[in-house]
DNA sequence: TCATTTTACTACGACAGATAAAGTAAATCA
DNA sequence: TGATTTACTTTATCTGTCGTAGTAAAATGA
């Protein structure tokens, strides 16, 4: 299980990526988000609706009714314009973050 | 800049990393992650300063008084067996971290 | 058919870590 | 001697995560 501290800064990225081709919802997202890390990362159900409310509230995503077909009714998210130019920018960053973080955390048992 | 939310779970290991192997203080640091991250990452006085609080708080590091040189009196940190286990911790739990978030952040704009 | 499970959220409050702002204090330097 | 650098400390605020609890509807099972 890997902290939530950590992953703190990419929650809304990580939704916007699963976004990027087509709309989808909270719990949709969960389950991708589980299964794709392996059970490494299940995003708590209160981190992730909020972390939605925070990306409408960018303009990162739009919401919609989605017709359910299953269980109760969905608000379907579709990622914006402005939503996949963060996304391109975190990208980046991320990036950068990798090598600065790569520069202080070195195993120390194996020689350098 | 890397947003500090990013590197929020990170701060306590990248000090622990720099008291490795010999005792420093804050200001010192504080340069160290300047130099050593080519200015991409400088931490900010309140977190670098209450990170060692925290720190001491978890018995990772140990504080005495040195003599000072130059400038105000420092108290020096040193790290502490237990500090030492942690960082091996959270060393294992960095490479984990970024195969998870690998998973979810790719470039778009290149395929794949 | 009725209860349990799964799906799909919403609301509220608490907490931890980062940070802005301001202040303190001693030594060095021009 | 006054500015700058070193070296912190205190206080208060903000943001994102998360625990707890509740709501609601469809699917599933006995």
């Amino acid at each position: 299980m890997i902290s939530s501290d950590v992953i703190r800064g990419y929650n809304d990225t990580i939704i916007l990526y699963l976004l990027w081709d087509q709309p989808s919802y909270g719990y949709e997202i969960s389950k991708l988000i589980r299964d794709i890390s392996n059970e490494q990362y299940v995003i708590k159900e209160t981190t992730l609706y909020s972390a939605f409310n925070r990306l409408e509230k960018n303009s990162y995503v739009e919401s919609f009714s989605g017709k359910e077909t299953q269980g109760r009714k969905r608000t379907y998210y579709r990622i914006t314009e402005k939503g996949r130019k963060y996304y391109q920018e975190k990208f980046l960053e991320w990036g950068i973050t990798k090598v600065v973080i790569d520069k202080f955390i070195k195993d120390f048992n194996k020689g350098e």
